[in-house]
DNA sequence: CTTGACCCTCACATTAGTGTTACAGTTTAG
DNA sequence: CTAAACTGTAACACTAATGTGAGGGTCAAG
């Protein structure tokens, strides 16, 4: 299939399925007339790039396991836990942040809501 | 005192200082020679800025009620409410998301060492 | 007078994925 | 044959504050 009709299929823009192929986790085939070709394993292959975008992975990232997955079991795949420790601490430490910063914001809120009592 | 002063008695960088003018949020005098001179209110000024790019406010929030909040108390200021109030919703959502991905990626983690076991 | 420590402006780089636009070739349906 | 719909590459835009470097004045001490 052409680039567009993956893109419908898959609700992913042409513009990410061409990123997707420079950054070499995605090659098409190329018709004689430079079209990409996908194959049909395109669509997984999608999802599973989307997937792992979602859980906040960079592109980078997901290029370091994304081969092992596509063939074998995520479970299978050494590269992978390490990958989701780190990541777990990264978003560890943003919680932790984020939490101060809203009872920062909070206590404020309260203070002001309290002053306009008086 | 020159900007470089201000800077070492702030901890803020430089360009900071230079930027925070650019944005029209610190703005300094000039000597004869195009050298920034800032006097000594600049100081809490600088502090009070990082206070609430601390919370996570943009500068371009931070100008709309950074004058009211230098001359009068907090809670005086009629525009900080709402941009509090808008902040921890924001925060609130950014809270969620990485909640979410927190569990997902856990759920993983165990999955995966769970399968080394076998 | 020179050296070094300041200061100036201007402007590109950073993150990271996606949107958008410009310009151009190809295919397909009418 | 032509217009619409597709595809291609290339490149800038975005968010936001800060880092960095080039190229160049200013000033004080020796």
């Amino acid at each position: 299939m052409k680039i567009g009709e993956l893109s419908k299929i898959t609700g992913v823009s042409i513009r990410s399925l061409r990123y997707y192929e420079e950054q070499g986790i995605l090659i098409p085939m190329r018709l004689s007339n430079g079209y990409r070709v996908y194959n049909e394993t395109a669509i997984d292959q999608v999802h599973t790039i989307k997937f792992y975008l979602d859980l906040g992975l960079s592109i980078e990232k997901i290029s370091g396991f994304l081969h092992c997955v596509l063939k074998n079991k995520e479970t299978f795949c050494k590269e992978v836990l390490p990958i989701y420790e780190q990541k777990l601490e990264e978003i560890e430490k943003q919680l932790e942040t984020l939490q101060m910063i809203r009872l920062n914001l909070m206590d404020r809120v309260a203070a002001i809501k309290e002053e306009g009592l008086k």
